[in-house]
DNA sequence: CATTTTTGCTAACGAACGTTTGCTTAAATT
DNA sequence: AATTTAAGCAAACGTTCGTTAGCAAAAATG
């Protein structure tokens, strides 16, 4: 057995692609940096990717099917509007603060993509939006949450609020993601609901 | 008097690299990217500008003035906090949407300045979030906001939703900036007040 | 009208880019 | 131990990068 196998390599790559991709951008990083941080020379990485491109994607890819997979669940359960909001908000944090720099290369760098990776990876963050628009919309239908509310415009502001933790966020903070997740719901889910008087001072 | 002076010029310039930085990134935007928009030559620039980095610099520059300039007077007012904030929103909505390229550009590509300018530039930005926590801070010791609020935390929020309509905002889309601004008032303040009886159903 | 200034072109600079090629060393397999 | 396979280096490929230099046309100025 080896100590490293070809795909421990291939991971660290990964890995550190993310965190540059994330911290400089995909143009703002050179093959040669990357492989830099791992003192390696910059034609040797071709031993195991077939192109920077390649990185890019497969960073990008595993953040939309990581988004998805977790949201999915949460949408089709038999919950009411209210607590899918509440786990949709935890469920997204929890896959941005745990793979942080995969969902800043997902949130800012899929432009870098190929006309049909690009085109790829949009569908997804649409469907994503999508199922998160869902749960407000039930919401609205099943009178829980105000009827005037544009839903697919506050479905945006609350997706760009939580994604934005993905710049911010540090695991050694005073935060942890279920805190951050508590403020955020506390303080959007206010604005949702018809008056709830136990909120009454 | 000469059909086009030399200022013109310099900001045709200016915005096509607005635009250009904006959507390709500034490490996506070459020289001859932003020459090839005006029907020039890539070297033909320099007899207008003196590097690329300073087209960057003048134009973060610019809507770092921009959004602080629009901001002050506001929270120096003395109109009520619930009013600050309401006016902070659409004041930011206004730049966000009247400079929609640099409002992106100042988002999301200062950290390509040289240290220096990246430095004071997030100077600016810090100071600018400061003036926001400052109206929502202001509403909590007021009473009018609820006082178990994370203050900073909500102030990132409410920016990062904010500054994402400089993503999508389109000027002959449905909604105008003013409708926009109304939404997500509604929204976020109904999430920041102690209860409000007419609010009730 | 003569002259200075501005504007843009062509061509080139050195540096950095993503990627490929041979070669060497190290590891895994037989 | 012999042999196959993988990993990394050094060097170079062709291209593109930001920028500069020298020259020509055009415009503004006297």
């Amino acid at each position: 057995m080896a100590r490293r196998s070809h795909g421990d390599r291939r991971k660290t790559i990964l890995r550190v692609a993310g965190r540059l991709f994330s911290q400089q951008g995909y143009y703002g990083t050179s093959i040669r940096d990357i492989a830099a941080a791992i003192r390696l020379h910059g034609g040797s990485l071709y031993a195991h990717i077939t192109s920077k491109e390649e990185l890019l994607w497969e960073i990008v890819d595993e953040a939309a099917q990581a988004f998805l997979s977790s949201l999915e669940p949460i949408v089709r359960s038999e919950r009411s509007p209210l607590e899918k909001l509440r786990l949709a908000v935890a469920a997204h944090l929890q896959v941005v603060t745990e793979r942080q720099d995969a969902a800043v290369v997902f949130n800012h760098e899929w432009k870098a993509l190929s006309p049909r990776r690009r085109a790829d990876i949009l569908a997804r963050r649409d469907a994503y939006e999508a199922l998160f628009r869902q749960i407000l919309q039930e919401g609205v239908e099943a009178g829980i949450f105000r009827a005037d509310l544009n839903v697919p415009l506050i479905t945006r502001f609350i997706l760009t609020a939580l994604n934005s933790v993905a710049v911010w966020y540090r695991p050694k903070g005073p935060l942890s993601p279920e805190q951050i997740a508590e403020a955020f719901t506390d303080w959007a889910v206010r604005g949702l609901r018809r008056c709830d008087p136990s909120e009454a001072p």
